[in-house]
RNA sequence: CGCGGGAUGGAGCAGUCUGGAAGCUCGUCGGGCUCAUAACCCGAAGGUCAUAGGUUCAAAUCCUAUUCCCGCAA
């Protein structure tokens, strides 16, 4: 077929390369335009361009998809398909009624849960046991066209937003290149959402990161991995931010109220929550690299008693 | 040139301002104590103080340049 992909973050790559691999003609990729990055600030390519690039297929990144310049340019393409991954830009009907088989879109949720950004994260924020990918025919809503197929993934104990990315990022791309299959020898079926049981998920920001220590710990221990590797969980101690890398709940409490750390030792940081305590074993101070909560300690004593304030 | 912190035995840090014998908390190895131990006691090994120049009688420390790491901001 030929196949117009957009997307944007490396979630999108996998799936653009198992596309290429299983012999589409890629005839345009589509990305949004480069950002200035980093500490350096220096411009760069968005993953999905660079991947494109090292292919040699030509890479197209208009600032808004839906004015008539970028519309005409991508007609130009005759594309059989447009696939959509994490592009980043709602796409207006008249490109998605364009190809012959219309746009499809690989989601990283089990449709109808978790429409909208970041379904990864939130999925390890809400401790749910199951995930997974889900490829539709894209309408003009967000996230609510009739679903093609999907795939479950269960999530591990120790799954993180990072480690969950890379686990759907691969189930997507071969669920999209086994779609793209039955879209073209005609099997394909298409399965209308249950809107009442949908469910929407808000953009992460950094600001969720800050940890409220009354909480329950399997919460907070749910938050932190979820925000790993970005933006993280974080809390602040003696006026200095700390990043909370790893935790573990430890069913007990006890008398101290939440954010006092009740002991500190080779073991790690045990800290009181609303409910239960929880032992970081791995931190990060400002400035510093993330590291074991022992070596945090050895060069940054903490005495009990001290208390995490929110950040 | 967006702002800032950092590079010191295997790990994490102090020492740098006010140049002048390499320190702290751990780890490792050996020995001791103990029913036993991640506890305690004694002892030991291990460092071109990121790199390259410069100043000086003398540089981890002052000056110049370079490399790498991290936090913020995006």
């Amino acid at each position: 077929m030929r196949v117009i992909f957009m997307g944007t973050p490396d979630f999108a790559v996998g799936t653009l390369e198992e596309i290429i691999a299983a012999g589409h003609e890629v005839v345009l990729v589509v990305s949004q335009p480069d950002k200035a990055v980093g500490r350096s600030k220096a411009l760069k390519y968005t993953p999905v361009k660079a991947c494109a690039l090292a292919h040699g297929i030509e890479v197209y990144q208009p600032e808004r998809v839906r004015n008539e310049e970028c519309i005409e340019y991508l007609r130009s393409y005759e594309p059989d398909i447009i696939i959509v991954e994490a592009f980043g830009q709602l796409i207006p009907k008249v490109i998605l009624d364009m190809p012959r088989y219309g746009c499809v879109n690989v989601h990283a949720s089990l449709l109808p849960k978790y429409r909208g950004a970041a379904p990864i994260q939130w999925a390890v924020i809400n401790g749910d046991p199951v995930t997974g990918v889900t490829t539709m025919r894209m309408d003009e809503g967000l996230d609510t066209g009739d679903m093609i197929m999907k795939r479950e993934v269960a999530l591990r104990e120790d799954e993180t937003g990072g480690s969950l990315f890379e686990r759907l990022s691969e189930a997507g791309a071969k669920l999209c290149v086994e779609t793209m299959a039955a879209i073209e020898n005609g099997t394909a079926v298409y399965t209308p959402q249950d809107h009442e049981q949908a469910t929407h998920t808000k953009k992460i920001y950094k600001e969720m990161g800050s940890i409220d220590w009354s909480r329950d710990a399997q919460t907070i221990e749910c938050l932190i991995r979820g925000l790993d590797p970005w933006p993280s969980a974080y809390t602040r101690l003696n006026d200095r931010t700390l990043k909370i890398w790893k935790a573990k709940v430890i069913a007990e409490g006890s008398d101290m109220p939440p954010g006092c750390i009740v002991k500190a030792d080779r073991e790690g940081l045990l800290v009181q929550t609303g409910e239960g305590m929880l032992l970081l074993t791995e931190v990060q101070l400002e400035g510093k690299k993330r590291m074991s909560a022992e070596a945090f300690l050895n060069g940054c004593p903490v005495e009990a008693g001290t208390y995490f304030k929110k950040g």
